[in-house]
DNA sequence: ATCCTTTATCGTCGATGTACGATAGGATGG
DNA sequence: CCATCCTATCGTACATCGACGATAAAGGAT
């Protein structure tokens, strides 16, 4: 059972045994990719780019959502570590981990 | 009020109105990021990639899930657009669709 | 001390994701 | 035609997302 008689077909699948190289930084793209999965999200990142920095209330401005869903947007992409957040008297400056930015690239480039 | 008096911060938060450059690219990129926002469906993509080729029992194989599962994986990679599936006989061929893929590395390289 | 501003968190709701087993559909082989 | 293999879909259960309003918490300003 271990060779087919190729029926019809010779054009599909290869057999090559590419071991999955280093899985675990499967977890790591899938999470820093998690963060940019949302529109809001790519816009606030967009957006923090564009800037050195920016406080919450004027993200909140861009975007078109109440400030409590763009909390929460900030606070999935603060855990992602794609962004800080620096407390700056009453108010939070968000700006963008550099280097995150750069592994998410090296990641998504390293597709291939 | 339009000037604060800096009371302590004179390093935060830049005024540039940065417009916020074609903003339906957004969504592009948050779908496509979505799809491989999953550890799962991450391997599966550096498989198909790894590969010309792949049918669905071997990604199954592969992937430690049942095999329901990962055909729900392979249908939210499938509407991303990410992977094609060609029916092959009684099987399922799945590859990588390549454009996707560029224009995945793309936007997240656009990302400045 | 009190008010105001700014942001995070809570509670809620509906929608969706993720996982599985079970089952249906389609193609091949006997 | 029937059995078998492969894959997709269904049904279910639980967890999480995404959105909002309301509220709490923390830091100025008066």
């Amino acid at each position: 059972m271990a060779k087919k008689k190729a029926t019809k077909q010779e054009k599909c699948c290869d057999d090559s045994d590419v071991a999955l190289p280093e899985d675990d930084t499967a977890a790591d793209l899938a999470g820093l990719a998690w963060a940019v999965a949302h529109p809001a999200r790519v816009r606030i990142v967009r957006l923090l780019i564009g800037r050195k920095a920016c406080v919450c209330g004027e993200i909140v401005e861009e975007i078109t959502l109440a400030q409590s869903t763009v909390s929460q947007h900030l606070k999935i992409l603060k855990e992602s570590g794609l962004i800080q957040g620096e407390v700056d008297g009453p108010r939070v400056c968000y700006c963008i981990n550099r280097d995150k930015l750069k592994l998410l690239k090296k990641l998504i480039a390293g597709l291939k």
